[in-house]
DNA sequence: CGCCCTCAGATTGTCAACAATGTGTTTTTG
DNA sequence: CAAAAACACATTGTTGACAATCTGAGGGCG
C-alpha cells in the first residue's frame, strides 16, 4: 500500500476526534457552544458511541466541558483564564527558546528563517495562513527546536489548542503584524548568534506583547458582552423542539 | 439530603475514571500494564461503554495509551520524559512559588506551617501519607497558594500525575527525606519574609534535588531492565487464554 | 528442526434499542 | 393574571448483541 494512503483501520472516534478538535481550534465550533451528540452523530455518519468517546477524549484534553445529563459544551475560557495560559506559556516557550537556541543546528535555524519569508511574503499577499489547522508556524518551530518532547506536547497542543481557541478573528491593530514579525527576526537573530539568555529573554518580551495587544482587544468585546452575559447567553440557549401543539 | 452524601447523579463514566485515574496514581495500576476492558467492567459492574468513555478521557489526559484494535496500557514514561517533566515542573513551580510568596494571606502560610509539622510527625511515626490519593501535599499547598487556576490545574493535576506514575516505592536514600523537610522549612521561612525572589529560587533548587535523587535510584533500576526490555516486555505480556486443545 | 500457513479464541470496535434525566410548554388553580 | 404543578419532547446515559481485528497455537512442509 502507498504510503501516502491513510490507514484504513483508523477508528472512528478517534476520526471524530480529530475532526471536531480541529472545528474547535479552527473557530467552526465557538467558545461556549453547545455540542449535540445526535447532531454530530448524523454529521459524521457514525454512531453515537464513538462520538461520546471523542467527546470524553476532548474532555480529557480541556477542549470541551460536559456536564452530567446536561450535554457537552466547548470550553469557554475566562479572560483571567487568558491571561494566566499566557503567563505559562511565556515561562515555557522563553525556556524552550533558549533550548533551541543551544540545541538547533545551523541548518534548522536556516529553515526557520525561511520560514520567516514565506510568513511574511504570505501577509504581503493576503492570505490568511491561520485557516488550517497544521499551518506550520515559528512559535511551533522554535518550541520544536527545544529537542524536548514534552516541551512540544504541552506548548504545541495542549495551551496553544486552548488558547487557539481565543484567537482574534480579525488581524487585530495594524502595525502589531509588522511589530510581531521585526520581533521574530531579532530573536532568529539572536539565536543565529547563539545567545541563548537573548532569545529566551526576547521570545518572553515577544509572548507579552502579544498577550497584551490581545487583551487590549479583548477588553474591547468585553465592553460589549460581559463575561457573566456570555455565560447567560451559553444558559439560555434553547433546545431544538418541535412546534407541535399538544392535543386537549 | 445531607451534603455529605455523594450525588448520585453522577455518572458511571465519570465513577470509573475516578477510579482508574486513582488505581494509577496509587500504583495498583503498574506502569504500561494492559487494561482489559472486559475485566475492568467486571470489576466495576458497568457496561464496556462508560468503561471506554472513561478510558478516552484518561487518554485525553495522556494517562493512558490506545492502540486501535490493542488495547489500552497506562502511560509508560521514559526516564527522558521524566527528566523533561521535572525540568518543566521546576520552572513552572518556581513562579507558582513566587506568585505564593505575594499572594498568600499570613494565616495561608501559618497553615502551610502546620502543614510541615503535621509531615514531619507523620514521617517520625512511620506513617505513609502518600499511600492515600489525596493527601494534602506541601507542594501542593504551594501551587494553590499562586492562585493561578492554570498553574494549580497544570501542576497538580496533569504534570502531578504524570509523575506520580514514576514516584519510587521506598522512601529512597535515608536522609534525603530530612534533606527534603529541611528545604520545605527554608522554603517557608523566604515566603514568611516575603522574598519572592529567594522563595522562588529555593523552590527551583529543591526540585533540582528531589530529580537528581529520584534518577540516581532510577538508574539503579535501569541498569536492572534497560527501557527497550521494558518495551518488549510489554509487548510479549500473554493474554488470558483459554487452553483447551483444539480437536484435530 | 525451523518457517509459514491456517484457524480458533479472545478482545476490541460499532451500532441500535431502551431507560433516565432535564427542559420548555401547557394547563390548572389561587 | 401570576405562579405552580403536570406533561410531553428532546437529549443524554446505559446496556447488550453483533461485526471486525488481532493474537497465539498447532500442523504441514521444506
Amino acid at each position: 500500500m502507498p504510503a501516502s494512503e491513510k490507514t484504513a483501520s483508523e477508528t472512528l472516534a478517534d476520526r471524530a476526534y480529530n475532526a471536531i478538535a480541529d472545528a474547535i481550534v479552527c473557530g467552526e465550533l465557538a467558545a461556549g457552544a453547545r455540542i449535540s451528540e445526535a447532531l454530530l452523530a448524523k454529521r459524521f455518519q457514525i454512531g453515537r458511541g464513538p462520538l461520546r468517546e471523542a467527546l470524553r477524549r476532548l474532555e480529557g484534553r480541556r477542549l470541551v466541558m460536559v456536564k452530567p445529563n446536561a450535554g457537552a459544551r466547548v470550553v469557554s475560557l475566562s479572560t483571567r483564564d487568558v491571561i494566566e495560559l499566557f503567563e505559562i506559556r511565556e515561562i515555557l516557550e522563553s525556556r524552550a527558546c533558549q533550548l533551541a537556541t543551544e540545541r538547533m543546528l545551523d541548518s534548522e535555524i536556516d529553515a526557520l528563517e525561511a520560514l520567516l519569508d514565506t510568513h511574511d511574503n504570505d501577509h504581503e499577499s493576503g492570505r490568511a495562513t491561520s485557516r488550517t489547522a497544521k499551518a506550520p508556524d515559528f512559535h511551533t518551530a522554535i518550541v520544536r527546536g527545544s529537542k524536548s518532547n514534552q516541551l512540544i506536547s504541552l506548548l504545541c497542543s495542549e495551551l496553544w489548542d486552548l488558547l487557539r481557541i481565543y484567537r482574534v478573528k480579525s488581524s487585530g491593530e495594524v502595525g502589531r503584524t509588522e511589530a510581531a514579525f521585526r520581533e521574530h527576526r531579532e530573536i532568529v537573530q539572536a539565536m543565529r548568534e547563539r545567545d541563548a539568555e537573548r532569545a529566551a529573554f526576547l521570545m518572553g518580551r515577544h509572548i507579552r506583547k502579544a498577550r497584551s495587544n490581545l487583551l487590549r482587544l479583548e477588553g474591547i468585546t468585553s465592553l460589549i458582552m460581559s463575561e457573566a452575559e456570555m455565560e447567560d447567553q451559553a444558559k439560555t440557549e434553547p433546545r431544538a423542539r418541535k412546534k407541535a401543539p399538544r392535543p386537549s
